[in-house]
DNA sequence: ATCTATTAATAATG
DNA sequence: TCATTATTAATAGAT
């Protein structure tokens, strides 16, 4: 229709394209409504032009998922299932790490090693083994660790006091001094920063 | 179109609305094809008529299945996500299970322990020694087994030589028997089951 | 199915 | 994008 014949291949002209595609989507999906109408038909119309956008016509009285629903029970193809599919092997494949992780576990733990041959039991052992000794390695630095936390926290403790003891004899020797109205300058420098307290520190004897 | 105009309602005369769907779909297909062509559209078209029969368009250089990935993309809507969800959060829960049993193991094999505590570091040996304790036994097990076995052997091939050695005697006693022409009855019931050789079985020695 | 009178769609144009 | 119009395409009803 219109004036005169059109070729059916695309349309070069692309302003004249686009008004066509206008023209005639609408077209198209007067149409549809047209057919679902008259004859009591369900319609599913998707349309994307060169632009990218899209246009869609559902018949009323369903909806796009009833009908992609009917299509794949209809025309047997699963539309959804290659994405499906993807995750489904993953799914599977994980859940067979899975039941082989249980299976280790299991066998670690030494239950089910009724099923395993002599091999299998001796190299099973030997993890065990080497598994045991590092867990009681780690153990026995821990404690040590502590041990050696405790005992330097006992240290400063003892340094603390020594220090406390040092310098009420030193403030003593100085009130004496000080009586005397003798060396007031040793006791600045004194009291400036050899003495000076600071945060306790793990290092603390080097100061000694 | 057509001789008078038409009501845009359901046709009635259900002879006349088939005849109409059947024209009409073919109509709305070549339709399809042509603003797909001439405009370079992508569009997929789907009916279903009253009968239930589905009739399906979509432009070549394209899938239903992209069709409707664009659809979803662009018009926020989703198709099949309920279905998807599903596979998806067991996805997750599995992969989450599989992260926490490697944990383990690798604990078990002794690697990673220095993030454990003092109290898990125990826990972790004693599992480990009620499991090198359990595949001990089990390997013991196995090796009692094999030593109980290679025994029976011993002693059924002890049994076949004995046995072998009590018929040679026998039937040389047999055989002199015979040369003297007597005791005929007592040679055949010999001769049918008291010696009747049978298949070896663990319980050889019963039989004497 | 095929035919055909009639309406509907639309290409070109403004 | 909108309106007009010449022309073709679609199709309702008949055969």
């Amino acid at each position: 229709m219109g004036r005169g014949r059109l070729e059916l291949k695309r349309i070069e002209n692309s302003n004249n394209r686009q008004v066509t595609y206008s023209k005639r989507r609408n077209g198209l999906i007067k149409k549809a409504k047209e057919i679902s109408v008259l004859c009591d038909a369900q319609v599913s119309l998707i349309i994307f032009g060169s632009s990218g956008k899209m246009h869609e016509y559902c018949s009323s009285n369903t909806s796009l998922v009833d009908i992609l629903d009917q299509y794949q029970t209809q025309c047997g193809k699963r539309l959804w299932d290659a994405k499906h599919e993807n995750l489904s092997n993953e799914l599977d494949r994980i859940k067979k790490e899975n039941d082989n992780l249980q299976i280790q576990l299991r066998h670690l733990k030494g239950e089910d090693v009724t099923s395993l041959n002599h091999r299998e039991l001796i190299i099973l052992e030997d993890t065990l083994e080497n598994g045991l000794a590092c867990v009681r390695d780690q153990k026995d630095e821990f404690v040590m660790t502590q041990r050696r936390n405790q005992k330097q926290l006992e240290e400063e403790t003892k340094e603390l006091h020594f220090f406390a003891q040092h310098k009420d004899m030193m403030m003593a020797e100085n009130a004496r001094a000080a009586n005397d109205g003798y060396h007031q300058k040793i006791k600045a420098d004194f009291g400036s920063h050899a003495y000076h307290v600071q945060p306790i520190q793990p290092n603390l004897q080097r100061r000694f």
